[in-house]
DNA sequence: ATGAAAGCGCTAACAT
DNA sequence: ATGTTAGCGCTTTCAT
């Protein structure tokens, strides 16, 4: 009562010294309450309030509690996509009583690099990535430094890793399927300046359903590419319109990264006079909040966004256990066809 | 080279060992490198990379060195408006070094005291906060224990913290007095089941443009609650609009709290076969992405999102300063006008 | 230029 | 039931 929390914090030492008490009984109160004389433990108990004790996390791992903080890698916080998918992470991690540290590299190596170096000095619980880099060596170093690693979205094959990934190659070839079905023979596939993996794979799954309907890749896909992927690709999807539509023979659908890409397409044809689906139909992909609501409604993958970032958690979480060993959580992605796929237009455009 | 980084992490003792010097003359090497003989330094960091040294950042902040660990506690991260306000912080956290603990409350004040219990525990560098609590008490608490807290769509008063803010008043006004302009003469307002501090304040801004408008609040307004606001707030405003449609007089707009909800509410208004804004016109809040390719664009308010978590890392990175001094960033709302908003149509519904 | 030593706040094994 | 002690990995005087 004397003793008003001052500034700084006080540590068990102060509560020790309110109580009467020495540190080490003030450590049995927190960590083995029962041991300590019920009368005892109360007058500490009082103290650690008076005194407004607050426990020193880092102190504790020094002494090799385990840290409550997981780090996410990601490409892009702000991405809806990601953003989803690490609260799926914060949601199960909560349970534990444990936090989300999350990261965004902006598809750039070095940063990723970076930040797995930030990470491992902090000591984290572990790591979920997904990564750009498609080299995991680094992983593999991380991961046999101590720190446990997760991959989110990244080929396991026989790494020692934990996995969770949805089937991309699958995704993409819902989405040709459809638009083959649909009678369409010439399809834009349009994606960032460069691939991270998830996005090739969902290429070579359009590549692949073009090839099994009969097609010929080489001339049924059309590659596009949006100069400057991150930040606001909205408008540099737009731009990206532009090149689609002088395209020859023009493609009939276009297919998108994503379907915040898919956005700008939706306005870049809009802008450009050009109808949506009857002169051209556009497929997004992650099936986000407001694909349903674009004009048109937008046809798009879905991706289990909350619950890959569950299951990364949970892995991690795992990961703890004795026993645990290392395995992959599959998720198979799923077409939602809404309205902006149609037949082609009759002849050409 | 012999030394292969087995498992676990070596610290400065393994390195000191492999270079045949002392602990501290690793440390001299790695916090003032100059005061090292060159030839010693080579021999050290040499060591270093053979056995993978990775400083224990735990042991560092025992020692006194400031955590590079910021968390930020919004309503939910996987909303955009905060997911925005997260990368906003990132990006301004990583210039220097530090990094985003990012944690959702749900709106539950519960949740949110025990989210800054587990921040001080880990001994943040400090926290960023949008509080769903109104009571200042406990953030003025851990700021006076030594943990810098930055207040973000709050008011701060006299309150001996920093803060950042956009005007939720004038935001309010701005939407109202658009809607008043075209003729709208009842308006609804809808919310969640319990109001933020930011929606309370753009619900008071619509009542105080509709009152300068020689309107009567009491019948110009129209509160209409969703009952779950959190997870899905789509769905639940579809279902408000039901209420809404059955409200007599009936509401000729509807102002919602944001475009999450607006999402829904145009969703509910096209099932229910009203036409958007020939029938009621419809006023979001945020302005995110999608916003502007909504079926029809939605009019809204634009809140500049990254920029107000930039803003907030700012604060909180200079609290560090020595004579920093404690302040407020304010920035202003913007109204968009676009395709959703239109005179009411010409008597009753 | 280098090393020895103390100690940050905490835990846990070991006294008493 | 309570206290003493010895570190965890690091930084920082203060010797040498």
């Amino acid at each position: 009562m004397a003793d008003r929390a001052g500034l700084g914090r006080s540590g068990m030492r102060e509560v020790a010294q309110a109580a009467g008490v020495s540190v080490s009984t003030v450590a049995n109160v927190l960590s083995r309450p029962s041991i300590v004389a019920p009368q005892t433990r109360h007058r500490v108990e009082q103290a650690m309030a008076a005194v407004g004790y607050v426990p020193h996390g880092p102190a504790r791992q020094l002494r090799g509690v385990p840290s409550p903080i997981v780090g996410s890698i990601t490409l892009d916080l702000a991405n809806p996509f990601y953003a989803e998918l690490n609260r799926g992470i914060e949601d199960a991690l909560s349970e534990a009583g444990c936090m989300v540290l999350a990261c965004s590299t902006d598809l750039q190596p070095a940063k990723e690099k970076q930040l797995l170096g930030l990470l491992q000095e902090q000591a984290v619980r572990g790591i979920i990535i997904s990564p750009i880099d498609p080299d995991p060596t680094l992983l593999l170093q991380v991961s046999q430094r101590g720190t446990p690693v997760i991959l989110i979205d990244h080929p396991r094959r026989q790494l020692d890793l934990c996995a969770v990934a949805v089937d991309d190659v699958a995704g993409g070839e819902l989405a040709a399927e459809h638009l083959v079905s649909l009678g369409h023979r010439r399809i834009a596939f349009l994606a960032g300046a460069i691939d991270p993996g998830p996005v090739a794979r969902r290429r070579e799954g359009v590549r692949l359903a073009l090839t099994a309907a009969g097609l010929d890749p080489a001339r049924a896909l059309v590659d596009v590419r949006m100069s400057d992927h991150h930040r606001s690709s909205v408008s540099a999807a737009a731009r990206a319109v532009a090149q689609i539509l002088a395209t020859r023979p023009a493609p009939t659908a276009i297919i998108c990264l994503n379907d915040t890409a898919a956005l700008g397409v939706l306005e870049g044809l809009d802008a450009a006079g050009v109808r949506v689906p009857d002169e051209i139909s556009v497929v997004g992909y992650d099936d986000l909040h407001f694909a349903a609501r674009l004009s048109p409604a937008l046809t798009t993958v879905h991706q289990p966004k909350h619950q890959l970032g569950r299951a990364a958690a949970e892995l991690l979480l795992d990961e703890a256990n004795p026993d645990h060993t290392h395995r992959e959580t599959h998720f198979r992605p799923a077409l939602k066809v809404r309205a902006s796929t149609a037949p082609p237009p009759r002849r050409g455009r």
